[in-house]
DNA sequence: CTGAAAGCGCTAACAG
DNA sequence: CTGTTAGCGCTTTCAG
């Protein structure tokens, strides 16, 4: 490999010089510089990264840390990052987990190496105790999605109970009084919210619970499956469906399909979580869409600003608004 | 943060004597093992990566440059391949150009600092000019998807023509004789391959290629809309579609059901890409899938090798064979 | 304006 | 078995 040496070598200056002509632009004599510059594109030279980043103290890179990479959700929210990331002349690097926390673990205990200057993370648990060790002043980060509990740190997250609100309201307001609720795992931070709002909604309108309505679908394509079965062989069935997320809808729209249920017309829909297909299903979703870009990138800035600012300012903690997309499956008297 | 230095004054020995210990499982007394392991947890020391980097000259990282991950193609190669660089205890940086060869260009660059040992690269362009000036010894890649022109080099790729004619031949053998074709752009390899797939499979059973039963949909979604409905408006309608790419299929699926045709009855379709979404869909897409998580892990297998081998063996040529997935929107006599 | 030298955190000879 | 030392490629004082 070419190194500072070869340069200053073939230009006939010393490395100290090289160094100072391509890290400050306004250093040495416009002919030294020329020639330096000259043989650093002849050889097509390129500074070491380790090198370099042991002396800056910074690496160039932030790591994302999520469950999967093929869950559109995540997709979206890693290409915020790496727009914002590129704009901040950083680069990302992508950590799968699956949910596991030994996994997530590995992860971190690799990046505490100082691999990344910070992180994003959607935490795997909401146990809060691995984040605890990381010293936020040394590896900044920032949370995604979901938080942990009883621990206050950075965080851009969606406010999953107004979203769940707004996708049940709707269907009450459109004439249905049977919603069935496809909830998603009820150990988690998202799953229960989106439970909470759907309670709500009915209390809004003052309809009871029904506990039959519910079923668990584990936020899983079979799960959705199973659970939209089950809705459909009650004895009185429900005129609508809130699903709360899209890979549980994938499930229950198998389901309905095999049943020949006639959406809207017999059974109203709408999913948490939009995704690009949506709008193209028979009949088009109507959906509760994340800002999922948005999150990525906005998670961003927060980490970059932490990584130049001087001394820690306060933590910031946003919450996104999810938006009704309303498409035809809600049966909404708005389509006509 | 916590460097071999305080390790070593913590346990009282030298920092040599810590270095052994991390690095060989048989070095140093038990004693002197023992108490040096003690104080890395108590202080939940992390060897700095760079500083091992420079040494090691191995990063243990990879690159991944690819598009868009929002692609669900590139999101399973993506998948593969860290599962596979996980297995080899490497791990994977992403990089998007959105195919805008400078945008690739300057990961390119960046990549030659030796932030990673090698990469997995779909080129944003067939120009080899990039590649070539890459020393292949010194940063080993393999390209993926898309090949270069006069440019041979570790590859993975698909026989986009297989999987063409698989398709056609499979409508055409259901009866259907007007298949009309939304192509992918022709300045591209896999665009190209995928027209002659249709056009051998026609030929092979002596059917002229109609040029008006072929539109360009650009591999875009708008692109896969516009073509769609230009076909519908044809004097003579086709009753099958061969569809090049995912996106674009989507935009068909929209002009289609705008127009109320029924598929298969009146229009056959199949798609080049599987999806998650396409056999949830109503009825259930008929697809060509390449097997991308395999490609995925397969480039990274190919990699990982050549990072570890003493000199280089032959160039590698994987070529994979892409599958016909029969669901119902081909109309298929299997169906019933 | 330029160069010599120190040092970032770590590993691998080499000596003791 | 353990410690001393040199050096990876680079940047930054500090002299000249």
């Amino acid at each position: 490999m070419t190194t500072i040496k070869d340069i200053a070598r073939e230009a006939g200056v010393s490395v100290a010089m090289v160094s100072k002509v391509l890290n400050h632009p306004d250093c040495g004599r416009t002919e030294t510089r020329e020639k330096v510059l000259a043989v650093v594109k002849r050889l097509n030279y390129q500074p070491n990264h380790a090198a370099k980043s042991m002396i800056n103290k910074r690496t160039g890179m932030i790591a994302l840390i999520i469950s999967d990479v093929r869950n559109p959700f995540f997709t979206e929210v890693a290409r915020g990052l790496e727009d914002a990331a590129n704009k901040n002349n950083y680069r990302v690097m992508l950590c799968n987990t699956d949910n596991d926390p030994l996994k997530q673990q590995s992860y971190l205990q690799a990046l505490q190496g100082r691999i990344v200057d910070g992180f994003i993370i959607s935490v795997a648990s909401e146990d809060s105790r691995q984040l605890k060790k990381i010293n936020r002043a040394e590896l900044p980060f920032v949370l995604i999605d979901r938080e942990c509990q009883n621990f206050r740190t950075d965080a851009v997250i969606v406010d999953n109970r107004d979203g769940a609100v707004k996708a049940v309201r709707h269907l009450l307001n459109n004439g249905r009084r049977r919603v069935g609720f496809i909830a998603g795992k009820q150990n988690t931070q998202t799953g229960r919210e989106r439970m909470q709002g759907y309670c709500d909604a009915l209390a809004e309108q003052g309809i009871a619970v029904e506990q039959q309505l519910i079923k668990e679908g584990h936020f899983t394509i079979s799960g959705g499956y199973q659970a939209a079965k089950a809705l459909l062989e009650l004895p009185e069935c429900p005129d609508a469906l809130f699903i709360a997320n899209n890979a549980m809808t994938m499930g229950a729209l198998r389901a309905l399909t095999e049943a020949r249920v006639r959406i809207p017309k017999k059974i109203a829909l709408v999913s948490f979580d939009d995704v690009e297909w949506a709008e193209f299903f028979t009949p088009p979703l109507t959906v509760i869409r994340q800002p999922t870009y948005t999150m990525g990138s906005l998670a961003g800035e927060i980490l970059f600003q932490r990584l130049t600012e001087a001394k820690q300012s306060e933590i910031k903690e946003i919450v996104l608004r999810p938006e009704l997309i309303v498409r035809k499956s809600c049966g909404s008297s708005l389509n006509g």
